[in-house]
DNA sequence: TGTCCCCATGCAAGCGCTTACAACTCAACA
DNA sequence: TGTTGAGTTGTAAGCGCTTGCATGGGGACA
C-alpha cells in the first residue's frame, strides 16, 4: 500500500506498468496506438496510483494546450454569464477548456490578464469589444494567437468579431421610444471610457432622436458603472431635473432594473409616470414590475458561434469576417405611450 | 525590425542581451539580486522582444505555481459571485491567481475539474460544501493539495472550513416565521442530492418547526435546481394544495424572487395573502417589491477570509479548524404576521 | 519455410524555465 | 601588494511530458 508522500509522473507509471514512458503517453493519447492488453494494464496502473499528467509539462512537450481564454469586464451579473456558459460548453464539446478572467470593468488590467492567459497556453484568446491600446493587438499578433471579437459587431472593422451592433439595436429601440410618442428622453449609460459597446448604444440613441429633430437639450446622458445601485441613484438624478424625461433608456438591463427599483422609491408609476428601458433582456427583465421594455441580445448563439468561430482559427490559423448577430426590440410594460400634441411637444396623461 | 515569427524564450532574451539566462530568469523573479545596469537592459530586451514567460515551463522548474483553483457549482447567479469576486482580491493583494471552474451543480463533474485544475499547477484548492466521495479527499491528500472548504462550517467536521452553519442559520430564520405565527409552511430547496447546503437549511427548517410540535402534514417541501423560473414553478405547485402555506420558505434568494414574481403573477399579495422568505441576502432581495426577508450571509467576508486561509494552508502546510462565521436574520416586508388563534391553530386576517 | 511489411513499443531529444553551485571580479584591509 | 569575502554572473542539471525515429516480433503470403 503506497501512501506516496511523492506525486506520481509518467516515469513511476511506466515503472509500475512495465513500460516505457511513451507508451504510457500513447495510452492516454492515442489509446487505438496501443494494444489492448498494454493499455489496460497501464490503465490500472494509472488509476491505483491516482495519477494524473503535469498540464505544464504536457503543453510545453505539446505546444498546444486545448485552451481557450476569455477576458470580460466582469462575472457580477449577468450580461456575460449566459453567452460565456454557451461559449463554454461548446468548447468542451469540441474538446476545449475555457480559462476565464475579468477585468471588473478596468481597461487597464486586460493587458496583463491577455499575458497571462497566453502565457498559461491558451491558444485562443476570446475579448469582448473592440477598444483597446492598439499595442495590445500587437502583442497578440507577434505570439501568432488568434483573437476573437465578441459582444460587439462592426461592419468598418477589420478583427473578427461575433457579435451584434450595438448601435443598430438600440437605435431600433430608440425609434420605438419615439414612435411612442416621448420628446423628452433621459439616458442611463455605463462609463463609455474604454467601453465601446456602452459607447455606440448612446450614439445609437443620439442618432435616433437628433436625425428626427429632437433638441438637443431634451436628450440628457448621465454616466455611471454598471451596477443595480447606480443605476437607481442616476435614475434619481435625472428625475431631479427642471425637465424630467419621460422616458428613461437605459445601457443595459441592470442599470434599468435599478431605476426601476428607485422610481417605486420614489413613488413614481411607471410607464405612466416615466418609462424605463433596458437592454440584454436577462432574466430579470421579466420578473420585475412591470417587466422591462429593452432589446433581446441571442447570447447563447453568440457563445455557440464564437466558439465555433474561434476553435477554427485556432485549428486553420485563419481568420474569416463575421455579419452582425440580429437582436430584437422587446416591448414590455416599462414603455408606455405619449399623447403627441401638435409639433413635436407632447403631453403626459 | 524583427517581425518574428517565432515566440520570444529566456534565451532569446539572453542572447540578446548579452546575459545568460540564469541571470534573466533573475531579473524577472529576484531582481535585486541583478545589478541594476544589467537589469535595465535585460529588462529593455524583454519589453522589446514582448517577452513573456512560459508558465508552465516555470511551474515545472519551481515546482509551484502561486495560483488557486476554486471549484463552484454555478458562475450564473450572485450567491457565489460576491464571495468569490472578495476571495479573488484577496489572493491578488498576497501574489496569487485564481483559477475558477464551474460544476453547473453536477457534483459528478467535481473529480473531473479538481484533477483538471491540479493538473494546472494549483498549489491549493477551494471547493463549496463538504459532501463529495471520498476518493476526492484521497486524492487530494495523496496529491498533497490543500484544500479548504466554504460556504459551510460544521462542527462536527473535521475539515478546515470557513463559512456559516447553513442548519443554524436557517433555524434562526424560520424560528422567525413561527414567532410571526406562521404554522402552514411551504419550503422550496434546491436539490439536495449531492448539496450538503440545501439540505442543511431544510433541516434546519424541520429542527425547528417540528420541534415546536407542528404536525408534520403542515410542512411541504419540494425541491428544484436553483432558478428564478424554478422558483416561481415550486412555488405556483406549492400553492395549488387544498392548505396552501401561508408562508414560503426558500432555499436562496434565486428561488424566492421566483416566487415573489410568481405569486404577483397570481395576483396574491404579499405579505398578505402569502408571506416569502429568502436565503443569502443578494442585491436582488433589497430590489424586489415587496423587499425580501432572508438570511444575510457575510459572502465577503468569507471569501478574504478563506484566502488567507488557503494561503496560509499552503504556505506553512498546516490544517487549522476554523470557528462558523454569523449570519443574520434580515427582516423585510415579505414576511408578514400570522394572528395566532388558541392551541396553534391558525387565521390570517 | 523464407521474405516482407506492419504494428506495437522503446529510445532519446528536446519543450522553456529555475536554481544549486561554481567562477569570477573587485573593493577593503592588513 | 597579497588576501579575503561579498556580490554578481554563468554553467548545467533537471522539472514531466510528447514524438520522430529506430527496433523487433509476427502474420501473411508465396
Amino acid at each position: 500500500m503506497p501512501a506516496k508522500r511523492t506525486i506520481p509522473t509518467l516515469d513511476d507509471v511506466a515503472l509500475a506498468a512495465g513500460v516505457s514512458t511513451a507508451t504510457v503517453s500513447r495510452c492516454l493519447n492515442a489509446p487505438e496506438r496501443v494494444v489492448k492488453a498494454t493499455r489496460d494494464r497501464v490503465l490500472t496502473v494509472v488509476q491505483t496510483l491516482g495519477y494524473t499528467p503535469n498540464f505544464g509539462a504536457r503543453a510545453m512537450a505539446a505546444r498546444r494546450t486545448s485552451t481557450i481564454g476569455a477576458i470580460i469586464p466582469t462575472m457580477n451579473n449577468a450580461i456575460f454569464a449566459r453567452g460565456l456558459q454557451a461559449f463554454q460548453e461548446q468548447l468542451h464539446k469540441r474538446g476545449y477548456t475555457l480559462l476565464v478572467s475579468s477585468t471588473s470593468y478596468r481597461p487597464e488590467l486586460e493587458e496583463e490578464q491577455i499575458r497571462a492567459l497566453i502565457a498559461r497556453g491558451a491558444d485562443g484568446l476570446l475579448l469582448i469589444g473592440y477598444e483597446r491600446d492598439p499595442a495590445i493587438y500587437d502583442y497578440l499578433a507577434t505570439r501568432d494567437v488568434p483573437a476573437l471579437i465578441a459582444w460587439a459587431n462592426e461592419r468598418d472593422r477589420p478583427e473578427p468579431a461575433i457579435g451584434f451592433d450595438n448601435r443598430a439595436c438600440m437605435r431600433a429601440l430608440a425609434q420605438t421610444v419615439w414612435d411612442y410618442g416621448h420628446r423628452q428622453i433621459g439616458v442611463i449609460s455605463a462609463t463609455t471610457k474604454g467601453n465601446d459597446r456602452a459607447l455606440r448604444r448612446v450614439e445609437g440613441i443620439r442618432d435616433t432622436f437628433l436625425d428626427r429633430g429632437l433638441p438637443p437639450q431634451n436628450l440628457s446622458v448621465v454616466e455611471t458603472p454598471y451596477s443595480i445601485k447606480n443605476g437607481g441613484a442616476a435614475f434619481a438624478s435625472l428625475m431631479a431635473t427642471a425637465t424630467p424625461p419621460t422616458v428613461v433608456m437605459c445601457g443595459n438591463d441592470v442599470l434599468a432594473v435599478g431605476a426601476i427599483g428607485r422610481a417605486q422609491a420614489m413613488n413614481l408609476n411607471i410607464p405612466e409616470d416615466v418609462s424605463i428601458t433596458g437592454f440584454d433582456d436577462i432574466e430579470l427583465a421579466r420578473i420585475v414590475m412591470p417587466p422591462l421594455t429593452t432589446v433581446r441580445v441571442p447570447h447563447q448563439k453568440m457563445g455557440r458561434r464564437s466558439a465555433d468561430a474561434l476553435i477554427d482559427m485556432v485549428e486553420t490559423r485563419t481568420a474569416t469576417r463575421f455579419a452582425a448577430l440580429k437582436a430584437k426590440v422587446k416591448i414590455r410594460a416599462s414603455l408606455g405611450k405619449i399623447a403627441t400634441v401638435a409639433d413635436g411637444k407632447t403631453a403626459q396623461d
